[in-house]
DNA sequence: AAAGGCTGCAACCGCTCCATA
DNA sequence: TTATGGAGCGGTTGCAGCCTT
């Protein structure tokens, strides 16, 4: 029985040497690519005994999965995959490693990682709850279509593909590159922020249907979103990162969904 | 300059599923 | 049919590096 539950909590290949765990070493890395060269990437038990690593197979499994195996890409998000991980984790939810097979070279880790770290984080900046049909709808009408317009911006600009280029080139210089203004206006029908392209061709909602007219605020000039001001329509000062991926969408959008929020949370009363 | 806080990511853990003997 | 080992998955943790004060 004793043995039973140790080999169902995978402790006997631990035990029978002195397991290392921690940070892997450029040593222990070269083994194993040597290692799964030679005799493949299964077996992981196997691999982690014959080739004198001190690791556990898991170890070596998620090492190789995660880091040394050749078609792994490193780097940040691309706005592509951003998107894809939104609308996969819409369909799906947090079924990881099902999303990555649809992002080549990503490994669930980095894509699990990318989701508590950015996308959960805007949840909790805007005190919700990411699997709340609130957070989920807004992500799929404000974020979604928003990346969408920033994807085609950036694949119609030349600018933009050198400056991309720049930037892969050498990743240390982040240049902030505007990929055109984005306009978003409340849908009534939806009570949610949609990108104007999206309203014009959907609805039939007026202009003057926004926010600002909910709030009795004021609409900003071109000079950018107002954090402090209750606009409806807004005019993105869209300065996101081009091509280093790591986008500041969610800085960027960051205002307007908080803005969003705290109307949907009070908005009830002007019923 | 230094200390403390924060962030992002690599790695670990516990669990389940599946194949096989 | 069942015990066992391997593989895979999602959640969690630890830590290095960066940022702020």
């Amino acid at each position: 029985m004793e043995d039973y539950e140790r080999n169902l909590n995978s402790l006997t290949q631990e035990e029978d040497f002195d397991v290392r765990k921690g940070p892997w070493t450029e040593e222990e890395d070269a083994i194993l690519v040597n290692f799964v060269s030679i005799h493949g990437d299964a077996r992981w038990n196997h691999i982690a005994r014959s080739s004198g690593l001190k690791r556990t197979g898991k170890s070596c499994r998620l090492r190789w999965l995660n880091y040394l195996r050749p078609d792994v890409r490193r780097g940040n998000i691309t706005l592509e995959e951003q998107f894809m991980i939104l609308k996969l984790h819409s369909l799906w939810g947090n079924r990881w490693s099902k999303i990555a097979q649809y992002l080549p070279g990503r490994t669930d880790n980095e894509i699990k990682n990318y989701w508590r770290t950015r996308v959960q984080k805007q949840a909790k900046h805007l005190r919700c709850d990411v699997n709340s049909n609130l957070f989920k709808e807004t992500m799929r009408n404000v974020w979604m279509p928003r990346l969408v317009e920033r994807i085609n911006a950036q694949s119609s600009s030349a600018t933009c593909e050198q400056t991309e280029s720049m930037i892969i080139t050498d990743p240390s210089q982040r240049i902030q590159e505007p990929v055109g203004p984005g306009l978003v206006q409340f849908n009534s029908n939806h009570r949610q922020f949609v990108p104007v392209s999206e309203l014009s061709a959907t609805s039939s909602n007026s202009p003057a249907e926004t926010l600002s007219e909910v709030h009795g605020g004021v609409v900003t000039g071109s000079g950018g979103y107002d954090p402090m001001g209750q606009t409806g329509l807004e005019e993105f000062n869209d300065w996101g990162c081009v091509g280093g991926g790591d986008s500041n969408m969610w800085t960027d959008d960051f205002w307007l969904l908080q803005d969003q929020f705290c109307y949907e949370t009070t908005s009830y009363s002007y019923n």
